[in-house]
Order: structure tokens, then sequence, then C-alpha cells
DNA sequence: AGAATCATACCGACCGGTCGGTATATTAGA
DNA sequence: TCTAATATACCGACCGGTCGGTATGATTCT
């Protein structure tokens, strides 16, 4: 019984962020939902209070999912500037990993502004983002390999610039190649901040 | 009569940005929208074929005004890293004229992930930019003030760090002072492509 | 073992209410 | 008086969510 159950649950979940990615939160009707997973829609209401709680699991898996990546990368860089570096490697991962729900990122960004809950859901992991690169580059200008600038500030330069390659790269997909774009743009940044000890 | 007629347009105008900014474009009714205007439905759809129109014709507006500040910059600038500056400041402009209507970008990107008509409203001008960034960029290279960068995936990271910018602004206003953190990015990639030619 | 009992998963018709849009009546300017 | 502008009443479709009822196994009792 558990079994069926799970699986119910499972194909709701995901019948949903492919409705909302491809017609939006609002436009998506939970009984649109309910066809596209196959299921009843008492059986929706049965495994979710509310169409916004889908939309809210949705989002805390996929910021665990970045969490962990984010992790794996800490664990596997040995200076700053590398692991700054083997942090853009992961924009391509992200891509590959969340593929075809790239654009629930949009409704994301989009339901935050008008829903207090999913915003601070959204903006405090953001922060925690933030923080965490700031600490990291403080932590090279410690060291010696980064130039003594501003952690913080540069910290959401680089935050800015991942936003801003991912919002493009759900707009327009084909417009670039968006990874090799990410690679080049951080690099400059990096590039700057980076202490050159040559010679 | 014009005189009048006119104004009603305006003024439905006026309250859809500020209705679709503060409660998302499919969250606001129409009747919402004319509620707010001070005027009834039937002069709504005297006036607009369809919701959706209202929406484009803001997202035009709003282009249209984007293209003037452009215009004007490059015919302020003389040297190229100058005028790449000068865009920089250009972000606190928007800040500043767009003001409130700024959470309505929010609704565009979104909008145009799911409609073809806005895709293309918003799309279009984006690579205009983009292009227009890259020959500057050449521009910049043929003159020499700038190192030998590809100018297209240049211009893509600029496009990437002031759109990843504006997002955080809509959604965070107070987070930072963003103005100031678009200023340090900026200064950053410049850094980066501006050939030194001290000493 | 097998009938009775119970909890969970699920179904789909249905609710009040709102939506974008229209048809029609009224008003006001040229 | 004739037309453009505005107002009001209204339409069918559809929305998120509810609810009475059923199907399906597990559990317990004999």
């Amino acid at each position: 019984m558990q079994q069926r159950s799970e699986e119910t649950r499972a194909s709701i979940l995901s019948a949903a962020v492919e409705q909302f990615s491809a017609n939006g939160y609002e436009a998506t009707s939970v009984s649109q939902v309910c066809r596209a997973a196959g299921v009843s829609k008492g059986a929706f209401y049965h495994h979710f209070p509310s169409k916004q709680a889908v939309f809210l699991e949705l989002l805390e898996g996929w910021l665990a999912l970045l969490d962990e990546q984010f992790k794996l990368v800490r664990s596997q860089s040995s200076d700053v500037p590398g692991a700054l570096l083997t942090m853009t490697s992961m924009m391509g991962e992200i891509y590959r990993t969340a593929g075809g729900s790239l654009p629930m990122f949009l409704e994301f960004w989009n339901q935050a502004h008008h829903e207090p809950d999913i915003w601070s859901a959204v903006i405090a992991p953001y922060n925690r983002y933030q923080v965490y690169f700031a600490s990291m580059i403080q932590e090279g200008i410690d060291e010696g390999s980064l130039r003594q600038v501003d952690p913080e500030s540069t910290a959401r330069v680089l935050v800015a610039l991942a936003v801003g390659m991912l919002l493009q790269g759900v707009l327009d997909p084909d417009g670039a190649d968006w990874q090799q774009v990410s690679q080049a743009g951080f690099q400059m940044v990096l590039n700057d901040i980076i202490k050159q000890v040559e010679s």
C-alpha cells in the first residue's frame, strides 16, 4: 500500500514541475496536473493540502539539491581561486541535472515577489550562498591568493553573474553556449581579483 | 473629447503597471485594473483589445525608453571603456526612472517563457543590446583600448551581469546597495578586458 | 485459514466564486 | 444629430478546493 502511495505522490510532483515549467504556475490548473499525472483530484488533495504546497515542495527539493552540490565542490577544491573556478563548472552541472525543470526558476523568482512564503524560501538560501561566497573570498584574501577586495560586494557580483546567466539560459537556451559564456564571465572576474604573483 | 480619451488610456496603463507589479500579471484581473484606474470595464475594452495587449504595450514602451537611454550614452562618451563605464551608471538611472515598475521585469521574463508574442518582444531587443555591446567591444579592440577578447561572449557576460543585478534588485531591494554592487561588478570585468598601458 | 474490521488511498461530481470578454444602454462632444 | 467614449449587466468557462463514497490491503478475531 505504501508503495503505490509513494508512486502517486512522486508522479504528482513530476507532473507538476513539468506543467508549471511549460505553462507557468498560475496558468496551470490543479486538474491539469492531475491529468498529466494520471491521478484524480481527490488523490492530489489527499497528498497535498494545496496547490501552493506542491510548488513549495518542489522549490525546497531543488534548493536542497543545490546545497548538496555546493558542499561537494568545497570538499573537492584546495585553494580559493580553484574552488571558485570549480563553481563555474557547476553551472554546467545545474544545466544538466535540472534540465527541463530549469524554467521553474523563473516561476520561483516570479512567485517570490508576490508570496511571502515563497519569498523567504527563495531569498534565505540565496543569502546563504552569498555569505558562503563572501567568506570564501575573505579566506582567499587571508591566504594571499586574492587581492584586497570587498568580500561582500564581490560575492554579490558572482551571484548576480550566475543568476543572470541562468535567466538567459532559460529564456533563450539556443541563443548561445551559456556554459562557455559563464566560464568566460567568471574567469574575467577572477582574473581581476586574483593576486598576480608572476615573475 | 480626445483629451479625456487619452487620459483614460493613460490611467489604464499606469494602473495596469501598478497592479501587475504588485500582484503579478495572471493574478491581476481586468476588473482590478479598471477599479484602480477609476474606469469601467467598457472603457478598458474600448481602448485595448485584450488584457495581453495592455501588457505588450507596457513592455514595448519600456523597451523604447531603454533604447533611448542607450543612444544617449553612446553620444556622450568618447572612448569605448568610458562608454562601457557610463553604461554602468545607467543601471542606477534605470532603477530611478523605472522605479516601482521594476517588478514588471519579472513579469515580462516570466511571460516571455510561455507566450511567443511576449517572447519575441522581449528577446529581440535583448539580442539587439547584445549585438550593440559586441560591436562596441570590437571597436574598442580595434582602437587598441581593449585586449583581444571574444566580443560576443564578452557582450553576453556584460548583459548577464546587468540582468542578474536587476533581478536581485527586484527580489531583494534592501538586501544590498545594488547600484554600488553593479558598479563594482562592471568595473571588475572592465579591469580584465582593458588593455593596460601604464608606465 | 478465512471472515470481519479498519485505515489508507483514491475517485470524480460538485461547490461558490472569479475570470476574460461581450452586448447593450447611456452620455457627452463635434 | 451622429459618433466616439464610457458605463452596466451579463455570459460561459474554468478555477481551487470539498465531499460522500469506493477500492484495496493490512490487521485482528475466531
